[in-house]
DNA sequence: ATATGCATGTAATGGGTTACATGATTGT
DNA sequence: ACAATCATGTAACCCATTACATGCATAT
């Protein structure tokens, strides 16, 4: 069923196979939950996307797919990467350039087009996005702690830092702006 | 032919109708460059997108069209907002909550499932990063600069401050990271 | 000669979202 | 009682990209 050579994927579907890649078996379900840590530092699909993907994994052999019946709970379906899933990986990870990246700054938007807005609307987006970016850490530390203590992921770890610089440098600039915007009234 | 309550379109119509209310009268062609600008904080349409949005604009009544003849280069559709547009983008901005910042950001997905890269592959990806964050901010200081220059695009500079503080963040955390993955081997 | 800038548009495709549908178990 | 967790899936829709198509003027 699989090509001889690495079919080009959507990335969330390299990002899915990655997670595979990270265990012996996973549900839908359980790949969600990785992919919501993701979110930080990459992309946060829909649930049915998910389950799209593993499907066309699947289908293509990168991936099998088993049924397990439960008790008290709907039944699972345990996806497993293939040898042939991998390989695929491996030669994204190893051979595919890096793409630019893309940022979705809502907040910078509205900033960019701050002639039209009310007296006040700024600031008050300001604060309401310091308030989140600090939620956004205090996460992101338990995600890293987590990670610590577990030397398997020295590397999802090493994101998890970036993130946190991320997030710190989005905090001070956001209070950086809201300085400047304050002195000029 | 505008609708009585604002319509709620997405995220890029209300971009191309900020640019817009920048002033009075932008081909696609000229919107096009805004938004390469725009690219460094929150997105970058294909030109399709842009023309597409633009249509749907003077459909729903929230911009003028205009075919202005030319001699010696293709016609050119002139576009302007209209009351009910600025009403539009007003309402936006004033009352739409922001939504939750997205981010792809390429590296970061590859550093994560690092286990199944190559010796040697990271530390190459982080130089290459490096080499196009570095590229990023001088474009960036020769937008700011542009922008300081011209007293009305006040917040539109702020937002190329913005930039600049995320793009020094990342080179830092890119350095920093390079040097942790030197040091463990 | 060749590339870049100006200038707009269509067609095919698909990635991705939202909403809907179902249902038992466990914790508050 | 109610919310959250576990668990998967379908249908409708559309935003957005890629590729294609055209063509003159100017700069290298």
């Amino acid at each position: 069923m699989s090509n001889s050579k690495s079919p080009k994927l959507p990335n969330t579907a390299y990002a899915v196979l990655g997670i595979l890649s990270m265990g012996d078996g996973f549900s839908g379900y359980e790949i969600r939950k990785w992919a919501e840590t993701l979110r930080f530092f990459y992309w946060s699909p829909a649930q049915s996307q998910i389950y799209a993907e593993l499907r066309r994994l699947a289908k293509l052999g990168l991936a099998t797919s088993e049924e397990i019946p439960q008790e008290g709970k709907p039944d699972k379906r345990v996806y497993q990467i293939t040898d042939a899933g991998r390989e695929t990986f491996r030669t994204w990870i190893n051979n595919q350039p890096l793409e630019p990246i893309v940022m979705k700054h809502s907040l910078a938007l509205r900033l960019f087009f701050g002639q039209e807005a009310e007296e006040g609307r700024l600031e008050e987006l300001l604060i309401q996005f310091i308030a989140e970016i600090k939620e956004g850490l205090a996460q992101l530390y338990i995600v890293e702690e987590f990670m610590e203590h577990h030397p398997q992921f020295s590397h999802q770890s090493l994101v998890a830092l970036w993130g946190q610089n991320f997030y710190k440098a989005e905090l001070a600039t956001a209070e950086e702006v809201l300085a400047r915007l304050r002195e000029k009234n």
